[in-house]
DNA sequence: GACCAGGCACATC
DNA sequence: GATGTGCATGGT
């Protein structure tokens, strides 16, 4: 597809999506802090079961670094149970502070104040934290101007012959910063009225018409 | 009871 | 490099 083209596509996904959702008010948190760990807590996970573990975070007045750093793993897993995964969830999360403490001595504004190509690279290097969760968190907590692909946005642009089945994560999130402009409140927006869209109509197809095996494989393995 | 949800790491071939 | 699997809860 000639570039002016996916250009004019992708301003009218945009403005259409905007039209029938109007303003998300993404990320749903109030904090920086809060929008990491709500970004790792949601990983394969619906958000309602997210809201309950951060619930519970809040109610014992923890959701902030020093308390959940300094949290064992046994009490961080059982607050957060709801969002399931928990054991998983709660070492990645203590992962996460490890780097952020050893990093960033915990300070999400020295944490902000880095170059965006440097923090990713170090996120990524989080075990825990794919591509999708660190480019949630420079977006939504950091306010970098990087655009987030999920299997939502896969789906859909695969849906209307956007992209090859075959893309992955760095071919849907080039096709964005390429082709709209690169503005922060704008791939905030548009991620979230594709997540929005998502929720409400863009569910995983069968793999074969003939059975009810899914494909929901969506490899997080991708080259850079 | 089956399926799905705002992934990721690791094992195996 | 590609594919399969474990991780787990709560809503529909």
């Amino acid at each position: 597809m000639p570039r002016v083209l996916k250009r004019k596509v992708l301003r009218e996904f945009y403005n259409r999506l905007f039209q029938a959702f109007g303003k998300q008010n993404w990320w749903p948190g109030e904090s920086a802090f809060e929008i990491i760990i709500g970004a790792m807590l949601t990983q394969n996970t619906n958000w309602s079961n997210v809201e309950k573990a951060i619930c519970n975070l809040k109610k014992q007045n923890l959701l902030t670094p020093q308390k959940l750093h300094a949290l064992s793993h046994a009490c961080l897993a059982k607050l957060i149970k709801p969002a399931g995964y928990f054991n998983l969830k709660a070492k990645r999360i203590q992962n996460f502070l490890v780097y952020f403490f050893k990093t960033y001595n915990g300070n999400i504004s020295s944490m902000k104040r880095q170059r965006i190509s440097r923090l990713r690279e170090e996120l990524l290097s989080v075990n825990g934290i794919g591509p999708e969760t660190a480019d949630s968190i420079l977006l939504y907590a950091l306010g970098k101007p990087v655009f987030v692909v999920d299997a939502y946005t896969k789906r859909f642009l695969s849906r209307h012959a956007i992209i090859d089945e075959n893309s992955d994560y760095y071919d849907i999130q080039r096709l964005f910063m390429e082709n709209v402009s690169n503005d922060r409140q704008l791939f905030n927006e548009y991620h979230a009225l594709i997540v929005r869209l998502g929720k409400d109509y863009c569910r995983p197809k069968p793999r074969c018409e003939s059975c009810s095996l899914r494909n929901t494989h969506f490899p997080n393995k991708m080259k850079v």
